[in-house]
DNA sequence: CCAGACGTTGTT
DNA sequence: GTCTGG
DNA sequence: CCAGACGTTGTT
DNA sequence: GTCTGG
């Protein structure tokens, strides 16, 4: 599963890499990114944009942030095109979720033992995402608040020793299919990532100071040891 | 995801 | 033990 | 037809 | 948003 992760690239950079235009002036460096949180996504509509938008889907229909709380941070890629609750955006809100890497947890009887995953020779990683706009209040105090949740997998090699799930990670070459609005088979782009060569990962154990979102800085993400999982 | 807060009753 | 907050 | 439910994850 | 129940 994925519950916090990593983003501290140059916007400038991500922008780059997935040919998208900002509509932030920067993105700001988090070495632990929590439920809850505004994350940088990439979304396709006219242009393909980079914005902010909330960690933990609230859906549209939901009666509010609150109650949708942390709940749908993570959706299974297995089902989540078929769940009525989510097939409409899976089907046409489909996003980029911008990080370079995420933390797993290992339990290890009554521990927790964090890891940090980041791909082989670093740089940025893309998580396969849904995302939804809820709307409330009233007149003047009307919201509009955009969402996400990250998709999970199965875990390959070096994730499958820690945990039993993992983000989906969308390799460069299916970026493309995974944003196009005209891809409305959410199914068959989800298959394809499944049958591509995975992104190479390596990971290390790391604090459990990751464990409270206070901490949140390049401390975090330091190997404890010389233990390089790959 | 994890950490940390929460938690009663009656009475004035 | 369960809920809430980040 | 309308109203109301649906929907996660992990773990043991 | 879509499906199910009545």
């Amino acid at each position: 599963m994925c519950g916090r992760y990593t983003v501290a690239i140059q916007a400038q950079e991500a922008a780059d890499e997935l040919r998208a235009v900002l509509t932030i002036d920067a993105i700001e460096p988090r070495f632990n990114l929590a439920p809850t949180e505004d994350a940088p996504i990439a979304i396709e509509r006219e242009e393909r944009r980079i914005g902010l938008a909330r960690f933990g889907l609230v859906p549209a229909e939901s009666e509010s942030p609150k109650a949708a709380g942390a709940r749908w941070i993570n959706l299974r890629a297995e089902g989540v095109a078929t769940q009525r609750a989510f097939a409409e955006s899976a089907s046409r809100r489909r996003c980029l979720v911008i990080a370079d890497g995420f933390y797993e947890w290992k339990r290890e009887g009554t521990k927790k033992q964090p890891y940090h995953f980041r791909p082989v020779g670093g740089g940025l990683i893309t998580f396969a995402g849904i995302w939804d706009i809820w709307q409330g209040g009233v007149g003047d105090e009307t919201k509009r608040i955009p969402s996400f949740a990250i998709l999970t997998t199965k875990p390959i090699a070096p994730v499958a020793d820690i945990h039993d799930r993992m983000p989906m990670i969308v390799p460069p070459a299916l970026r493309d299919r995974w944003l196009s609005p005209d891809e409305q088979d959410a199914r068959e782009v989800i298959r394809a990532i499944q049958r591509a060569e995975p992104v190479a990962l390596e990971a290390f154990k790391v604090s459990t100071k990751v464990g409270s979102v206070a901490n949140d800085d390049p401390s975090l993400i330091v190997p404890l040891d010389d233990e390089r999982l790959r």
